[in-house]
DNA sequence: GTCAAAATCAGGAAATTTTCACGCCTTTCA
DNA sequence: TGAAAGGCGTGAAAATTTCCTGATTTTGAC
C-alpha cells in the first residue's frame, strides 16, 4: 500500500517508555511520531487535533485507563486505529482492550521487530497481536476460561483498579463523577461478583493479576 | 503456577527430623524429595548433581554450617532456592540465612500447612517467611526504624496480618479474644502509624514486605 | 527501684461506609 | 420488540471508622 508516513500519537505517562519508543521508532523511515500524551485526556485532545494513523497506548495509565481512553477515542472516530502496549502481560488486559476497540496488542517483552510489524500492520487496517500473546489469548478462549475479574463490567473493573490504589470511596465518586452512593453499590456488586467479602482479598486479587503492582 | 513436581533437597543432620519432614510432604502430589544429605558437604555435592528445585535446609549442622552451606550453594548457582529451617527462633539465625541468600525460613513450630506453602511459594520463586518469624524480625526492625510495618507493636502487626488475610473486624476481635472496638481502634491507629488511610494500601504494603503473598 | 514512655484494652459519640432493596433509564441482541 | 444486562441513583438500616478519653500493664532507661 503506497502511503506517506504513519503518524503516530503515542500515550504512555513514564517519560523513559516514550523515549525509547521514538528512540526505537525512529530508525523506521516510515513511521513518525507526531504528538505524546502522559494521560488519557490529553490523549482524546490531541487526537482530535491530529487525527494520526496510529495510537500507541499504554493500557495502565494514571487516572482515566487506557482502555476507558480507548473507548473515548473510537466513540468520536469509530476508524480510529490503536495499538494497546503494556507491561504486563495478563490476559484481563488483553482481552478488555481489544474489546475496548483496540486492533492490536503488544508487551514490553515483544521485540522491536514484532513491533514494528504491529504498528505497520495496524494502521493500514490490519489487526496485531504478540504471537505469544495471541497464544495464550486462543487457549484461553478454546476452554472458555475466564477470570474472576473479567466477569466484571468496565465500569465495575475500572472502580476496583482505583479502589486497590487505596482511593476511598468519595474519591472514587469525584474521579469518575459519579453519586458516592453509586460507587458504593457497585463496591457490593463487586464483592459478590468475585466472592470476597473484604478489600483486602479483592487487592490481593488484583495483585495476582497484575492489575496493579504491590 | 503450572510446573511438575518441586524436586527437594533435604539437608538436616537428623534421621528423625528428615524422615519427619519426608513423612509431611510425601502427602503433596507435587513435591518430591530427590536427595538428602547429613551435612554441609554432602549438601553442596548433591544440590550440584542433582540441581533441585528447593533445599531444605537446617541452619544448625555439625562441621559447616547451614547459613556456611547456603552460601556456598548460592556462589555456584545464584537462582537455587533454598529454605532455611531451624529448631530455634533466635532472630539471629534468622537474619544470618536470609543474609547468606535464603528465600523464606520456617521452624519447628510452624505447622505443616506454612511449611507447604512455603516449600511452593519459595520453589516457584517467591519468598516466604513464617508469619511470627516475620513479625519479630519486622519489630526488631523497628528499633532500626527501616520499614514502615516496622514500627507497629506486636499487637498492631497481628491485626495487620489477620486483615489483610480478609478478615473481618468481628472475626479479628474473635481470634485474638478482644472487644471489637478494640481492634477498631487498632485499625486507625495502624493507618496512622502506615501513613495510609485504606485497607487496600495495608494490603500492598503487607505484600511487598512478604508478610503475605498476593 | 523508680519513673516515664509505650503498649494493651475498651467505651461513647459522631461521621463514614457498607449493605440491601428498589426503581428508572439506556444499550444490546436474539 | 421485548428481555437481559449494565449504568445510575435513593433511602434506610447495619456496620465500620474515627476521634476522644481513660485505665492497666509492660518495658526500658537512669
Amino acid at each position: 500500500m503506497l502511503q506517506s508516513k504513519v503518524r503516530v500519537l503515542l500515550v504512555d505517562d513514564h517519560a523513559v517508555v516514550r523515549e525509547g519508543y521514538k528512540v526505537l521508532l525512529q530508525g523506521y523511515d516510515d513511521i513518525k511520531v507526531i504528538a505524546e500524551a502522559d494521560n488519557g485526556e490529553t490523549a482524546c485532545v490531541l487526537y482530535r487535533q491530529h487525527k494520526p494513523d496510529l495510537v500507541i497506548m499504554d493500557i495502565s495509565l494514571p487516572g482515566i485507563s487506557g482502555t476507558e481512553t480507548i473507548r473515548r477515542i473510537i466513540s468520536r472516530d469509530e476508524n480510529a486505529k490503536i495499538m494497546a502496549f503494556s507491561f504486563h502481560e495478563d490476559m484481563i488486559f488483553v482481552e478488555q482492550a481489544l474489546q475496548a476497540g483496540a486492533m492490536g496488542y503488544i508487551t514490553k517483552s515483544s521485540d522491536p521487530d514484532i513491533m514494528i510489524k504491529a504498528v505497520t500492520t495496524i494502521a493500514n487496517g490490519g489487526i496485531f497481536l504478540d504471537p505469544n500473546i495471541a497464544q495464550r489469548l486462543a487457549y484461553q478462549k478454546s476452554k472458555g476460561a475466564t477470570t474472576a475479574l473479567g466477569s466484571l463490567s468496565p465500569r465495575e473493573f475500572e472502580i476496583v483498579r482505583l479502589q486497590v490504589e487505596g482511593l476511598g470511596i468519595h474519591d472514587i465518586a469525584g474521579r469518575l463523577s459519579l453519586n458516592y452512593k453509586t460507587v458504593a453499590n457497585y463496591n457490593t456488586q463487586i464483592k459478590r461478583k468475585l466472592k470476597v467479602s473484604s478489600v483486602a482479598e479483592i487487592t490481593r486479587l488484583a495483585i495476582r493479576h497484575g492489575l496493579i503492582q504491590a
